[in-house]
DNA sequence: TGTTTCGTACGAAATTTTTTCTACCTTTGA
DNA sequence: TCAAAGGTAGAAAAAATTTCGTACGAAACA
């Protein structure tokens, strides 16, 4: 019995990730749930949703709870831990691993507000406390 | 001519990131060099790497100097805009657009070493002033 | 001048990911 | 009770991505 076997995490594909974003959003859900919400954002048929959970379930990526005839769905792994995971992995590939590089490029990024600034400020002035 | 037009940029895949990245740090290169960088870290076959650099000019994400027989090849788009581009897209995705949140994330990760910490520290604290 | 080496082009095959089709079961309500 | 609505499963199709095979031209060199 392997720690490893557990941590062991397929990268989740792209469509994979919409469902896990839904997911993390709604909290354990059915399959009808997590449709309704991907067609906020996109035209996506029913049975393809249904698919895609089918095979994050055989892959461990979600549980499912088939004790009801609506299988409830969820994610296997904590979400910060996953996240974390694909942050990481983001650093490690875009900025050779490091993360005030990363930083460095949001701070000088257009898109973050000022006001996003002043938060990641105060984040850090707490760290040094 | 609409300016859009040179903006707008087709999400590299995943191999095409990998080629990316190695251009970026070699510089404009032939396929040759970009293959020998790329069987560093994995098995690959020059024809590959050729094909996918080909695609790659097609889509305009490379440029290439076609004067010489060896294929000189070169990112078309500057590579702080590409990556201002993907980490915008990753904070959207993934941290709803909140960049304060990925920056604690990465505060918490435990794969961010205490010098990294310390730069972005630092690096915060020019920003102030 | 051959022949070996190194390059590109292009088509197609292989693989991975995503989507759809169809069958069939269960619940609900007329 | 039976039809309609809503659920799952599995095979297969479609689309996107990645990999490879082969042909053929140019350069290097014995």
């Amino acid at each position: 019995m392997n720690m490893k076997d557990q941590n062991k995490q397929l990268e989740p594909t792209k469509s994979e990730l919409e469902i896990l974003q839904v997911l993390w959003e709604l909290g354990p859900s059915t399959v009808r749930s997590v449709n309704d919400e991907l067609l906020k954002q996109k035209d996506v048929n029913y049975t393809t949703t249904l698919k895609l959970m089918q095979i994050m379930a055989d892959k461990g990526i979600l549980q499912r709870d088939e004790s009801q005839m609506k299988h409830i769905y969820s994610v296997a792994e904590d979400e910060q831990k996953t996240k974390a995971h694909l942050l990481d992995k983001f650093v490690d590939s875009m900025y050779k691993g490091s993360a005030s590089k990363l930083v460095m490029q949001l701070i000088g990024n257009k898109n973050t507000s000022q006001q996003e600034l002043q938060e990641i400020k105060e984040l850090l002035k707490k760290l040094e406390e």
